[in-house]
DNA sequence: ACAATTGTATTAAGACTTTTAATACATTAT
DNA sequence: ATAATGTATTAAAAGTCTTAATACAATTGT
């Protein structure tokens, strides 16, 4: 298992972020399961060429956001998706950042269907590679 | 028709991104229309009690994306519908921001009917709201 | 116990972005 | 003409992002 992380030069996303959303993608399409360990931030920093601070603003953000625990002196672990707790606010933000894409989608000209096409496609992607995942286990 | 832009002072988001964002909202649901006029940079920035600098900033940024039009010494306005255009880029940045939502909402702990429940319920306003709109006018 | 490895914290500096401010200019409307 | 429009420029202040160089605390392996 290599390293998939690629930070984008030109983005305007702060490398921290691209760093964090990428694991994020790695969890939600169970690339990575409860209990697997992150690359150490030290080494994860070399791989990419970054500053080991940014990697900890990474994995700190994950750790925020409840996909990750970090034990100092062991590493950083995928937390058990059971134990993960969403509440108004959480959904608040999912909505906000729902109503956002909906009105890239419209005001590109899209039809109501196609962006309803579009999100169940890429939906699809994420939950055909769990299942795959766990027929190979 | 009062002024619905609303400045949130904690956001994270830059004020001109937050004012491009609402007058795009306001466009895909049809609250403004093709040939609408936006209020003046000066107006709009006194009302919302930022710099002019920055208002002009959100109005290049729409007319950027091709939402609206300007006419120096008369206005800037809503373009056509129908001469909006989206290139395999667009869709590939489209595409790309729902990934990114759909991590979200798998990481919330959220199941597959739910998000795309959720989704649709979100897009449906925007429609009815347009609905709405032509049968009043 | 010891050494290596882990995550964390601090301080500093440079580069970049955001916002405001103060003008000035060009075009259109009245 | 005069006013109102969008645009452009220059400057400064404040904040964010990233790197750098350390140092500390906790765990792992021997």
């Amino acid at each position: 298992m290599a390293l998939w992380i690629q930070i984008l030069p030109g983005s305007s996303e702060p490398i921290y972020v691209q760093v964090a959303e990428q694991i994020s993608k790695a969890i939600a399409r169970g690339e990575l399961a409860s209990g697997d360990k992150l690359p150490a931030v030290r080494k994860l920093a070399a791989e990419l060429v970054i500053n080991p601070n940014t990697v900890a603003r990474a994995y700190s953000r994950l750790e925020q956001a409840g996909l990750v625990t970090t034990k100092t002196g062991s590493g950083t672990y995928v937390s058990d998706p059971k134990l993960r707790r969403h509440d108004a606010a959480d959904i608040n933000i999912l909505t906000d950042r729902m109503d956002t894409l909906i009105t890239r989608g419209l005001n590109l000209g899209l039809e109501e269907q196609d962006i309803i096409a579009m999100f169940k496609g890429r939906l699809a992607k994420f939950v055909n590679k769990k299942a795959e995942r766990r027929k190979n286990d």
